[in-house]
DNA sequence: TCTGTTTGTCAATACTTGCGCACACATGTT
DNA sequence: AACATGTGTGCGCAAGTATTGACAAACAGA
């Protein structure tokens, strides 16, 4: 199966402690690597390095490094794989927000493409 | 930490296997499990009944028994807490879309409160 | 400059989890 | 009874996670 970029993404946010690190970038405008390993108490400094890693690979983060300080903040774009595969999941019950949606914002930008599938 | 519903759904998610029978039993209303692991050469139907049973905890499909068979369909309102957490995270670039998406789902239930974290 | 400290990652190791398979079992059909 | 549909169980293998120890990079102070 060729390894999307829907893997790495999913992947990442499989993880609850990747969640609660997103949602903890996502609530100040950057923090760095010291800061959001100081609000785990029950996780060392690897571990947050580690799934920083993980996080920053999907796309989901960026890193600013500064001086010896390196500063994470969320990436807006990457959610588009996650909607883009719940819309063609849920078409059905969300076809007609969807069209609301587009009214609202931009109608040629919604992507209903198919997700990575096993040919049988 | 609180084994919450994210937890099940992001990790049924997490699997591309998954996403693909999620997305194969999306593009119709319902299917079977036999007809399901058809559409995958290389797995047995031990692997998809086990797929099928996460899918089914996690809240993502519901199972319909007529005689010997088991249809399998989409439920569509767990991709709320998929979006719940998405616009925690994403709130500036996706709010149009999570409320359209809350609206049609389930209107009364906004929870756009955090998600699990642990405390520091 | 030269230590010493802080910040963050890399490497190697144990532990846990998850996937797929083979087999057996339960259920329903003919 | 014989067959078909699906699932539960146990096993082997692979992948992911957290820890320890060590390392590179950058700053502060004497």
């Amino acid at each position: 199966m060729a390894p999307s970029d829907s893997d790495a993404i999913f992947s990442a946010l499989a993880d609850p402690t990747r969640r609660a690190i997103l949602s903890l970038i996502g609530e100040h405008e950057e923090l760095t690597a010291g800061e959001i390993a100081a609000h785990f108490d029950s996780l060392g400094r690897t571990a947050v390095s580690s799934h920083l890693r993980i996080l920053r690979l999907a796309g989901l983060v960026a890193e600013r490094r500064d001086g010896r300080f390196r500063h994470y903040s969320v990436t807006p774009t990457p959610a588009d794989a996650v909607v883009a595969f719940l819309t063609s999941v849920y078409q059905n019950s969300l076809e007609q927000l969807a069209s609301a949606v587009q009214g609202a914002a931009t109608p040629e930008d919604v992507p209903v493409g198919r997700v990575e599938e096993r040919s049988a």
